[in-house]
RNA sequence: GCCUGCAUAGCUCAGUCGGUAGAGCACUUCCUUGGUAAGGAAGAGGUCAUCGGUUCAAAUCCGAUUGCAGGCUCCA
C-alpha cells in the first residue's frame, strides 16, 4: 500500500521506538487533518478568522471565529469539502516568511489570531505550511500529502476561548478524528459507540440505581438498588480502614465561616462554598473534610504515641460547582469522600505512604481497574520550608519506588501545601478520573497549630496526609458502571440471586431456599409472575443479576436448581448447596465474577497527554 | 458562568405546511401454568419543561427561565 504519511527512513525495531514513531504519524496525520478542515471552512466562509488547531488525544480541532453559529447540517458540508481537497492529493509545502512578512501576509487577510501568535513566537523566522492554496502559520511537522488524511470524520462543534482564557472570545471549535486506515477509524467510531452504551446515566438510568431532580441540580437521588451498591463500597471501605488500623469519626455539616478563615479556605475557595445566613453569623456547608478533622485532633492534647493517628470520615460534601461543569455522578454538588487524615511525623510518612499505595493498588485490583501514578513535586509558589519539601518528596519518591508501580513525575504541579501522589482510573472512553488522591499538608498543621508532645518532651507538629481510596464515591461509582458496563460483580449486585419457578406449584420450592440465603446475607428474590420462562431469564438478563436460579418439577424431585449466570449463561442442573457455597464464597471473597470487555484504547491514544484534572481537596 | 444544541406518557422515540397528540416497552385487569432473552387481550396514562409573545389557531414560530447534553473555563 502506498504509504503517503512521511515515514522516518531508518527501520527501529525496539517496540518503544514504534511507539514513538505511531505517535508521530498520527500527530502529522492530525495536524494535517485539522489544516485541510480550516481550508474547507475558509472556503465555505472567507470571512473566518482561524485561532489554533492542534492534534490531540484521539483527533484534532480548530477554532474559528465565524460570521454565524455552526450547525450538524454545516459540518456535514465541510467534510465533504474536505473530501474534495483531500481528493486532490496536494503536498503539504513548508516554507518560511520572516516576522514582517508575515505579520504582513496574516494583517492582510485580517488574521488578527494569527498577528497574536506570531507576537507570542521568540523565532524571528516562522514556519508557514501551505496545501491546496491554504497558507498557515505552524510549526509542523505534516504528512506528506492530503491524500494520507481520507480516513477522517468530524464530531462536534463545541465553545472554546481563545487561548483558554474565559475573558477573551468564545470561539467555535470543531471537533474531528483521523486514522491511517479505514478499519481502525471504524474501532475508534464503535468505541465510542459502546462507550454511549455504558455510559453511567444510561445505565443508571436503565438499572434504576439512582436519578436527578431539576430541583436539585448535581445531587443524586439513590434509588433501592443504587443505594445497596453505595453501601457495598462503603462496608469494604469500612473494613479496609479497620485492618488498616484507622478510627473513623463523624463531624458535622454546618460550620461557622471562621473555621475556613482559619484553613485559609476562605480565600480561596469561597465561590464554591454554600452558605447560610443563621443569627447573624455566615455559616457554610462543608466543602471538604479536612478543616473540621483539624478541630478533632485538638479536643486533646496529643503524645508521639498516638501517630501515626489515621482518622476517616465519610461525611457528605457540598461545593456549588458550575452549573455547566456538572455531569452526572461524575461531577456533583454534593457527593461523600471516602476520607482520612493521617497525622504523622516526618519519618512515618514514607511508611504511610507505601501502606496507602498498597491500599490502592488492593482496592482497584478487586475491579481490575487500571491506574497510573502521577508525582507532583514543589510548585514555585510553595509555602513552607525548603528542607521540609525536599524530605517529604524523597518519602514520597521512596515509596512510591518500593511498591514497584512506574510512575510520572509532573514537577512544580503540587499543591501550594504540600507534594501529592495523584492516582488516576481510566474509564471506558480513555478518560482519566483522579478518584485516589496522597497529598501531604504543611500548612493546615500550621495554621491550626497542630502538636504532639514527642518522646524528649518537647511539643513538636505533624504533617498531615490527606487521602482517599476511592475518592469520591459518587465518582467511583460512576466510573465503575461504565468499566464494568453495569454487570457487577456478585458481591456488590444490588440483587445476587433470583429464583424463577417454571409454574406456581415450584414457588414453594424456591420461596423456602431463597428465605434461607437471605438469613444467610444474600440478596435473593423469587419472580413468581404468571409468565413464561424465556420473558423472565430476559428481564433478569437485562437486570444483569448474577445467578439465575429455576426450578420445575425436575429439580424439585432431585433437590437441585438449574443454574443460570450472568457471566457464563447456562450451567446446568447443581445441588442446591453446591450453588450456595460458590455463591457464598464468591460474596465473601468479593470475587470478580464477571466478564470484563476492554476497550483496547492504548494503541490509540496518547497516555502521556493528561489533562490535569481536579485537585479535589 | 460562557458557546452550541436538546426538552412530547415512567422509558425509548414518532408527530408533515401552525389546525387541540401517537407507537413500542413498562404499568393495571383478565386469559394463559410454562423449561433458559419478549404468550394473548383489554385498559389506564400527556397543561407537549416553565413563563410570556406572535396568530382566528402554537407541541410546532419568537423571547426569557430552568434542567440536561457536548465542549470551554473552573476544580484547595
Amino acid at each position: 500500500m502506498e504509504d503517503v504519511v512521511n515515514e522516518p527512513e531508518n527501520e527501529p525495531a525496539s517496540e518503544q521506538d514504534q511507539a514513538s514513531r505511531r505517535k508521530d504519524k498520527l500527530f502529522r496525520l492530525r495536524h494535517s487533518t485539522a489544516h485541510i478542515m480550516a481550508q474547507a471552512v475558509v472556503e465555505m466562509m472567507p470571512e473566518a478568522k482561524l485561532a489554533i488547531g492542534p492534534p490531540i488525544a484521539d483527533g484534532f480541532y480548530y477554532d474559528f471565529e465565524l460570521p454565524r453559529s455552526l450547525s450538524d447540517a454545516d459540518l456535514v458540508e465541510i467534510e465533504s469539502r474536505m473530501q474534495k481537497i483531500i481528493k486532490g492529493n496536494h503536498d503539504f509545502v513548508r516554507t518560511s516568511m520572516s516576522r514582517d512578512e508575515a505579520k504582513k501576509f496574516f494583517g492582510e487577510k485580517e488574521q488578527g489570531y494569527k498577528l497574536e501568535l506570531i507576537d507570542g513566537i521568540a523565532d524571528e523566522e516562522m514556519s508557514i505550511y501551505t496545501q491546496g492554496g491554504f497558507v498557515d502559520l505552524c510549526a509542523g511537522p505534516h504528512v506528506g500529502r492530503s491524500k494520507a488524511c481520507k480516513h477522517f470524520k468530524l464530531l462536534s462543534v463545541a465553545g472554546a476561548y481563545w487561548r483558554g482564557d474565559s475573558t477573551r472570545p468564545m470561539l467555535q471549535r470543531i471537533y474531528g478524528t483521523v486514522w491511517p486506515t479505514k478499519e481502525e477509524l471504524d474501532t475508534f467510531l464503535e468505541i465510542k459507540e459502546e462507550a454511549k452504551r455504558r455510559d453511567h446515566r444510561r445505565l443508571g438510568k436503565e438499572l434504576d440505581l439512582f436519578s436527578f431532580h431539576p430541583y436539585s441540580p448535581g445531587a443524586a437521588f439513590w434509588h433501592p438498588s443504587g443505594l445497596i451498591l453505595y453501601e457495598e463500597l462503603v462496608r469494604y471501605w469500612r473494613e479496609l480502614q479497620k485492618t488498616a488500623g484507622y478510627m473513623e469519626i463523624r463531624n458535622p455539616l454546618i460550620y461557622d465561616s471562621e473555621l475556613y478563615a482559619v484553613s485559609g479556605h476562605l480565600d480561596h475557595y469561597a465561590q464554591h462554598m454554600f452558605t447560610l445566613e443563621c443569627e447573624g453569623r455566615t455559616m457554610c456547608l462543608k466543602p471538604m473534610n479536612c478543616p473540621d478533622t483539624m478541630l478533632f485532633y485538638k479536643t486533646k492534647k496529643r503524645s508521639y504515641r498516638e501517630l501515626p493517628m489515621r482518622v476517616a470520615e465519610t461525611q457528605t460534601l457540598h461545593r456549588n460547582e458550575l452549573s455547566g461543569a456538572l455531569s452526572g455522578l461524575t461531577r456533583c454538588r454534593q457527593f461523600t469522600q471516602d476520607d482520612a487524615h493521617i497525622f504523622a511525623t516526618m519519618d512515618q510518612i514514607q511508611d504511610e505512604i507505601l501502606a496507602l499505595l498498597r491500599m490502592v493498588h488492593d482496592t482497584y485490583a478487586l475491579f481490575d481497574l487500571d491506574y497510573r501514578l502521577y508525582l507532583s513535586t514543589r510548585p514555585a509558589d510553595f509555602m513552607g520550608e525548603l528542607a521540609l519539601w525536599d524530605q517529604a518528596e524523597k518519602a514520597l519518591e521512596q515509596a512510591i519506588e518500593k511498591a514497584g508501580k512506574p510512575y510520572h513525575v509532573n514537577e512544580g504541579d503540587g499543591a501550594f501545601y504540600g507534594p501529592k501522589i495523584d492516582i488516576y482510573i481510566r474509564d471506558s472512553m480513555g478518560r482519566m478520573w483522579q478518584c485516589a488522591t496522597i497529598q501531604l499538608d504543611f500548612q493546615l498543621p500550621e495554621r491550626f497549630e497542630l502538636e504532639y508532645v514527642g518522646a524528649d518532651n518537647a511539643v513538636h507538629r505533624p504533617v498531615v496526609i490527606h487521602r482517599a481510596v476511592f475518592g469520591s464515591i459518587e465518582r467511583f461509582i460512576g466510573v465503575l458502571l461504565e468499566h464494568l458496563a453495569g454487570a457487577m460483580p456478585t458481591w456488590l449486585s444490588p440483587q445476587q440471586a433470583i429464583f424463577l419457578p417454571i409454574n406456581d406449584d415450584c414457588a414453594a420450592y424456591c420461596e423456602k431456599i431463597a428465605a434461607d440465603w437471605r438469613a444467610k446475607g444474600v440478596r435473593a428474590e423469587v419472580d413468581t409472575r404468571p409468565e413464561k420462562m424465556g420473558y423472565k431469564i430476559r428481564l433478569a438478563e437485562l437486570a444483569k443479576i448474577p445467578y439465575m436460579l429455576v426450578a420445575g418439577a425436575k429439580e424439585i424431585e432431585s433437590g437441585t436448581l438449574s443454574l443460570r449466570t450472568y457471566k457464563d449463561g447456562p450451567r446446568g442442573e447443581l445441588s442446591v448447596s453446591e450453588i450456595e457455597t460458590e455463591l457464598l464464597s464468591r460474596i465473601a471473597q468479593r470475587t470478580l465474577d464477571v466478564n470484563i470487555k476492554k476497550f483496547d484504547l492504548d494503541a490509540f491514544v496518547d497516555v502521556e497527554d493528561l489533562d490535569a484534572e481536579a485537585k479535589e481537596y
